[in-house]
DNA sequence: CTTTTTGAACTGACTGGTCAGTGCAAAAAG
DNA sequence: CTTTTTGCACTGACCAGTCAGTTCAAAAAG
């Protein structure tokens, strides 16, 4: 990568990072494209160079953030057995949403909102987070760990969704409790599955 | 209640309906004032008579609809065994998201967004109901039917939050799943507090 | 040289909120 | 009873402001 093509990707970066964390805390219709280039410190115009459209912005905002993520997962559960993977998720996803809490926030708030034109977008993103979770459980099933009786995508929906709340709801309300504590919290909620 | 007074109030339930359902699909800032007008058949000019802002439509409606879960709540309880009660609850936040569909989507994309005009409220209104919970949570550790070393209030927070995404995802993406169905895995998933 | 960024000006569509005026049910008057 | 008056509830055109997106000349960076 040269250093053009560097400097382009830090613009890029920064553009993301004012973005996530203006529409967690407004909404993607309350920010504004001006708010966004300000905090970035970048000319409105370096926006719409980079970006086709606010939308734009947006989706690939969205694609980068779960990638990431399921990436994570992936590199948690690697070669770990059944038993132990769940746990690994659960981790991985609050370590996950402890880093990148912006995000998370946005992703509830997107998450189960119909009719927005990224709707579609999130669909997609939603099954790839999710599919990684329930190649664990199924492994879990297979393996005995977990009842077989167990529906493997309502539980890894439910698993997802769950450490989103938990997780986002300790950032916002109880910033101040270790994760260890969250972790603990979350783990004997999720007993059967984790 | 005189006619005018009784179509008044039915005004306001129509505009409530139509805001809930517009701001579930689209958001509050994408939610235009003309819109809510439109769809709850009524002028624009109605819905500044009925309410001092689209900002107090919005807040009013929160209110509105999180002290009828706690109603809920409460009735559902009502000497109840603490062994039991705690299902109830279960039970009826399904049901309740069930018939209030929109409004949990609604509640589900605002309750973690900070810095906007309404956060102290919603901070409230989540305190009221969480709070109902922790005394049925409580009581059942009191009892001994639950785990003494249960923080309560986290405890309670997580039901909540865990039905509320349960709930939502079951309505979004299965929604042909019966409800009995969805209990039942989100019983599984609780089996330390519920 | 080329690529990327700047920054300011501009447009046209849209939005929250206002307000003078209308209709009608119920109270008051006869 | 009928007629008149009142004022509540509602209307919809209108206004002032805002925002996404465009344009472009010029500068910075590599």
């Amino acid at each position: 990568m040269d250093g053009r093509t560097r400097r382009r990707a830090d613009t890029k970066q920064r553009l993301y990072e004012a973005a996530v964390e203006l529409i967690a805390e407004q909404g993607f219709s309350a920010t504004t494209v001006d708010d966004i280039a300000l905090r970035a410190n970048v000319a409105k115009g370096t926006v719409y160079y980079n970006f086709k459209s606010k939308n734009e912005l947006f989706e690939e905002l969205l694609r980068h953030g779960v990638e990431l993520l399921t990436a994570g997962f992936r590199e948690a559960v690697e070669g770990l057995p059944p038993r132990e993977a769940v746990g690994a998720l659960i981790r991985t996803q609050l370590e996950y949403i402890r880093r990148y809490r912006a995000f998370a926030q946005l992703l509830l708030s997107e998450m189960w909102r119909t009719n927005r034109e990224w709707h579609q977008t999130l669909i997609l993103l939603r099954e790839q987070a999710i599919g990684v979770i329930a190649e664990t459980v199924q492994a879990g099933v297979d393996s005995g760990d977990l009842p077989d009786d167990l529906d493997v995508r309502v539980a890894s929906a439910a698993l997802f969704g769950v450490g989103l709340v938990v997780a986002v709801d300790w950032l916002v309300f109880q910033p101040e409790r270790p994760i260890e504590d969250v972790e603990e919290s979350l783990k004997a909620i999720v007993r059967r599955v984790g």
